[in-house]
DNA sequence: CTGTTAGCGCTTTCAG
DNA sequence: CTGAAAGCGCTAACAG
């Protein structure tokens, strides 16, 4: 049922090619390597026409493509650029990699993309197999890395240019989005729309520098305006149970900042749902408003500000889940990043400049290749606020 | 403003470290190379426990790893496979993905991941730079390739096997869903729900196999229900003039159809989307109910089958733009492609087992990689529906 | 202008 | 068991 494999007609056996060498070509056309050396390089100038016509010729008959790989071997540059990321799954990951192969391609490089999947141990293999492949550099969308074989500016290993997040004790480029500035732009228009409670919702910090700072230009944001309350709730998303226990939490808060007099239906709501899921359950049951005295006015009005596409879809499905399809009347939605569902869904976000971010990063790293010694440099690029329903009325 | 580039702290300028060569482990362990070259390879029954030790620590001393380019130009193959990509942006190709990363992990490969983005010249351009780099196989994601660098089954060129979609006299290996019996299951889902009037809305079909093979087995699949009507729209969805005129087009087939009598609020909400856009507005303008003689009965029940995910998006962008966030009460929504977002929306979907496909087609190349000589396979997984609300109530 | 000669880092006969 | 030598396909001096 797995392998509905099928057969179709046959062709005859037939042993793989050998692709023409360098040397076939100079045969070809009845002259030395070097010759033709010259021409693939471009050193066209110096080759004169007749003979480069026959090398033309000679190349076209044979269908010659140089071996790269050879070239690499011996020039000691492959033109190979390594691409380490941290979550394909994350739109984001995907509209920096358009900007990456962007340059790449005006740059003459080839990118070669490695997924880490979330997992530590992948990225340290990674970034292993990157060295064995000798990669010029590295485009470093990190994880945990500590990595030894990663060249801090000025120092030994290979150039790398970090994106999104910096790592501790690294020092080396980067460019990514403007942290501080996009959490309190977020935090701005949320205080403007009249919301007074608001959460910062985020996963596990970690080694990730961009959540770090975002988290704390909210803190920073709200602090100014102290007629309104801030609160951090950090969410892992790859943890079930722990996701269960913080929205539990949220949704406390939500009832308890009260609206339309439906809270008994949504709660009920809410337990149907966590029964069938980890013994926390119990945390999540008494969501009477009010029991709590972090959360006084029933009339406060409450936001949620996601660092983050999948923190934000993940407090969407359950939102939905919870108060049903209207579940914006009864709490505002606001998250960094712009996937493609944030319009359909009416969500206002914080877009990123990711194309630019990815191509910037190859730039930066392209000049670290052809060895440039500034010192380390930050690209910090603003994010642009796009308003939708969910935060305004 | 585009750069906000700032400096931080310098560290001393370094040049770029030589990496350990075979050689100089040789020589560190007090052997030859051959012996190193034993180690590295496993061949370690033919060494005595002394000078293994010995180029152990050699090796770890000089922190040496192997150049896998030059092991690649000796033995004739460098474990670099090509992973040819239609377009990123489709959460279908990020899932493929993580099956062939899975798969070629598991069998020690490294994937060359191209992005052609939809572009044609871009995949000759990144087929041609594959072949250089002297992948072993590449795994397709058509667009339009007639490439003859591709080794049909049995043939020259370059091993292939192709993912979602064939190419026209292309014989080679190739899995993807089960196109035919996954628009059946779809259109037979729609008809049990009692729909009667259904629009199929796919992308060009240009080279695109898996999008006629689903069209088709859509129109048969209707024509076994005579009391249902089925149309197919085309919208190319890189073309904003021909997808405005479609959905001018679905827009008067929904009316038609009839429904709740908020039908002049619609058509005002559409004109003032329309007029922005092109000049094309003048088709939309006359929505009226019933005024095409292909649309008879307004009380038919009207549903849209989008044939991927991209698709689907469009068409619940417009719904909601056109008849507010209440859409799905007038018009249900069906997709082939489970993307994040349609959880969230709440639209029914036929899921692909994309983890799967990837995994299947690595293994597949791998196989041809060895040498093996079998006829083309095809290999149809299944798709599975996952019923939400856009389609049930 | 053009060809000859060494290797790049590694694997692989082929003799010790 | 171990090592010397001959290349893989290509580039880069270094002569002609």
């Amino acid at each position: 049922m797995n392998d509905p494999t099928r057969e179709s007609p046959l062709t005859t056996p037939q042993p793989p090619p050998r692709r023409a060498t360098i040397t076939d070509v100079a045969r070809e056309a009845g002259t030395g390597k070097t010759s033709i050396s010259r021409y693939l390089n471009g050193e066209t100038s110096v080759l004169s026409a007749e003979l480069r016509a026959r090398i033309e010729a000679a190349i076209a008959r044979l269908d010659y493509q140089p071996n790269q790989m050879a070239r690499g071997l011996k020039r000691g540059r492959n033109r190979l650029i390594g691409m380490l990321l941290a979550d394909l799954t994350n739109p984001y990951t995907v509209e920096v990699l358009q900007g990456v192969e962007a340059a790449c391609h005006a740059l003459g490089l080839m990118p070669l993309i490695c997924h880490a999947a979330n997992e530590v141990e992948m990225e340290r293999r990674y970034l292993q197999l990157l060295t064995t492949y000798r990669v010029e550099g590295v485009i470093v969308n990190a994880l945990g890395v500590r990595e030894e074989t990663l060249r801090p500016v000025g120092g030994g290993g290979i150039p790398a240019v970090l994106v999104d997040r910096s790592v501790d004790g690294l020092v080396a480029d980067m460019v990514g989005l403007d942290n501080r500035a996009a959490a309190e732009l977020g935090t701005r228009h949320l205080l403007e729309q009249g919301f007074d409670d608001i959460w910062f919702v985020v996963q596990p910090f970690e080694q990730v520098s961009s959540r770090q700072l975002r988290e704390v230009a909210f803190r920073d944001a709200m602090r100014a305006q102290s007629a309104a309350r801030g609160h951090t709730l950090v969410l892992d998303l790859a943890d079930a149970a722990d996701v269960e226990r913080g929205l539990a939490k949220l949704d406390r808060a939500i009832d308890a900042a009260g609206g339309d007099g439906d809270a008994a239906k949504a709660t009920g709501a809410a337990n149907t749902a966590n029964t069938a899921n980890t013994a926390n359950t119990a945390n999540t049951t008494n969501a009477a408003p009010a029991a709590n005295p972090c959360h006084p006015t029933p009339s406060s009005r409450i936001a949620l500000f996601a660092a983050n596409a999948p923190v934000a879809l993940r407090l969407a499905l359950h939102l939905k889940a919870r108060y049903g399809a209207d579940w914006q009347a009864r709490v505002a939605l606001l998250s960094i990043d712009d996937p493609d569902w944030a319009e359909l869904a009416g969500i206002t976000t914080i877009r990123q400049p990711t194309y630019d971010i990815g191509y910037r990063a190859v730039e930066f790293l392209h000049e670290r290749i052809e060895g440039v010694q500034t010192t380390a440099r930050d690209c910090l690029l603003p994010g642009e606020l796009i308003v939708r329903a969910s935060t305004s009325r």
